[in-house]
DNA sequence: GCATTAAAAGAACGGTCGTGCTAAAACATC
DNA sequence: GATGTTTTAGCACGACCGTTCTTTTAATGC
């Protein structure tokens, strides 16, 4: 690998770990030059415009996003699909903690306004890659019985994410404490009231 | 009243526009004064400082939220207390759709960083009022009957204010229609399984 | 080891930010 | 209508932003 390429991915890391204590809007490029122990100009030629750099931490945070959340379950194949998704749940929650207690995508999210630019896209692009790969596994969990038939899988996405943000949200608030409870009853009851109830009758 | 204060109120009620649709931070005294056609100095000297505008606009924000919210369903005080709940979260939802289809306090809450400053502490105490007015709201449900009594408020609120959020970031991915179905599905299942079971039995 | 190419530094630019200071304008009171 | 008090404008400041140049340094290929 080039040298280029190097510094490149030290520069993205150092980016990265910026960005998830202080927010993506905060990444500045004097302060990161800094952080990295070069000047502006050294580090602005990397990418040649903020805007790129703003994408390629996007995408060097969805590849950290995968390498911490999805692959280390994927690896489990030869458990159940409940402790999957169990531990699934885990891995997102944890993910990015940062002081402030928030998800860096949904940070980023919020701060993108216009919704042409490239950032927007990019984001836009991750959120319902993620979206998507659980609303299969959602069908999974259907396919093997665990959840009834008339579930709907965005649906079930739709209040898995919800029962996260919040989570996020009253954690900040020190209304949630670091074991999660408010946000693993949420799950437990989820999964009752989706639970196959053929097997029962 | 003085002018001042009539000139600060409508500044702020600016401010509150701008900061619904493109976020507090984006909320610089040179656009807003441009905005309300005055002078940049003109307008700082109502505030002193960014951050006494900042905490001001948070404040204003509150207020209309109270206005918006709060009140109309107070009005309704001889109807029941599920339609009054209902009608809560519908304001709640409909309380203040910018184009980027978030909330302001929401937005607000992410952007501020610093634990100690008088921003932070001032949205922190918003949030903190508004989860415990809904806790009180569901605690009279169950005082009339309609939630079953182990039912924790907090956990309710917890799961109410998850639905809230992750509608707000479906509609943002155009994941979640106008009519925000995703939503009320949600409701419905929540309202599902609190239900108070001795009637039934 | 030398020539070529890539990477980094340095300095400067126009712009915007929040914030002072001072003078002018608008207002209220008598 | 003159006086005293708010309220507003004008201007300048230092700091930081992203970006563009030119020059120097370092790595690479033969």
């Amino acid at each position: 690998m080039s040298k280029g390429r190097i510094t490149r991915e030290h520069i993205l890391n150092i980016a990265f770990t910026i960005a998830s204590e202080t927010g993506l809007e905060s990444l500045t490029i004097g302060v990161l030059a800094k952080a990295c122990g070069m000047s502006k100009s050294g580090l602005f030629s990397h990418f040649n415009s903020k805007e790129n750099l703003q994408v390629a931490v996007i995408e060097y945070a969805g590849e950290c996003f995968i390498e911490r959340v999805i692959v280390p379950v994927r690896r489990k194949q030869h458990t159940d699909v409940t402790t999957r998704l169990q531990s699934l749940l885990q891995h997102w929650l944890d993910w990015n903690h940062s002081f402030q207690g928030s998800c860096m995508f949904m940070d980023a999210w919020k701060e993108s306004n216009s919704n042409q630019d490239v950032l927007q896209q990019t984001l836009r692009k991750q959120l319902h890659n993620w979206i998507s790969y659980l609303e299969i596994q959602i069908s999974k969990g259907q396919q093997h019985g665990l959840f009834r038939q008339d579930l709907v899988p965005r649906q079930a996405v739709f209040q898995f994410y919800g029962l996260y943000l919040s989570s996020h949200l009253f954690h900040s608030l020190e209304l949630e404490n670091n074991e999660r409870t408010l946000f693993w009853q949420g799950v437990t009851q989820l999964y009752k009231q989706w639970q196959n109830t053929d097997t029962i009758n």
